[in-house]
DNA sequence: CTCCCTCCTGGAGTGCGCTCCAGGTCAAGG
DNA sequence: CCTTGACCTGGAGCGCACTCCAGGAGGGAG
């Protein structure tokens, strides 16, 4: 009989990481893991703690704004194994540049949109002060 | 004969405001728009300098993560006129707050991605050196 | 007069990233 | 033995924000 691998169930690794259940399966169906989950002898997903670093890993890359698309290109030299750390670095720093990038942006429309609340707070104050 | 307002053709104007004409349209067709656009004689839209104001006004609250249905809110409660001043403060303030904490969530995403680029780039060293 | 370009409209289509569902299995608790 | 609950699969559906298209009109250049 073959044993049942201990790690954290679908609902655990959701919960850990911030996710929904759906989307965990969602991701797995899709490539984005490096390996299909384990699985139990039922038949139920087990999460390892390589597994669960993996997804965080993914998790951060998404919501700094890569595509699922780019994940996709990520794992897929991660599961090519060593000898293609260049590519992985210029994927990596190529997407540090586009999250400098529109953390700029966003920042700068910020900055005008703080500017806009302030023309309205002004206003406010000076009804306030003429009443 | 009516006269043809001058302004801003629809090509001209998506041209300075970074968006597709499509969008523009769009744009309009779902009410974001404080007042329809005006238009020439022969139909076309004239955008007059009030309606790009407004328009790059939204860019920004669009570009900064703003749902479509949020800038919705915020315009009626522009064309309502004066005297909700509180209630566009309070939306843009909360906008404000929005957006401050993806940056520091996605900033904090990106220093771990560094952490990671770090590692790959030592690595790399490592090898260079040793060969 | 004809060609061509830009614009018009209503409506359909697209890409992304999930999210939900029906129908089913399995193991534990009462 | 029966119910309950967490999980499984394949596949459909959804919300968002555009984007594209067919068919047509106005106006200037040659």
């Amino acid at each position: 009989m073959p044993s049942t691998p201990t790690g954290a169930t679908i609902a655990e690794a959701a919960d850990r990481l911030g996710l929904s259940v759906d989307t965990l399966r969602y991701y797995e169906r899709d490539g984005l893991l490096l390996r299909a989950v384990p699985r139990s002898n039922s038949g139920h997903r087990r999460y390892q703690p390589q597994d669960l670093r993996w997804i965080e890993l993914i998790t951060r890359l998404r919501s700094t704004g890569m595509p699922i698309r780019d994940v996709h290109r990520y794992a897929a030299l991660v599961r090519a194994g060593d000898g293609n750390e260049e590519e992985r670095l210029a994927l990596l720093r190529a997407h540090r540049e586009t999250v400098l990038h529109q953390l700029a942006e966003v920042t700068a429309h910020l900055g005008a949109i703080d500017h806009k609340i302030g023309i309205y707070t002004d206003r406010l104050e000076r009804i306030s002060h003429s009443a």
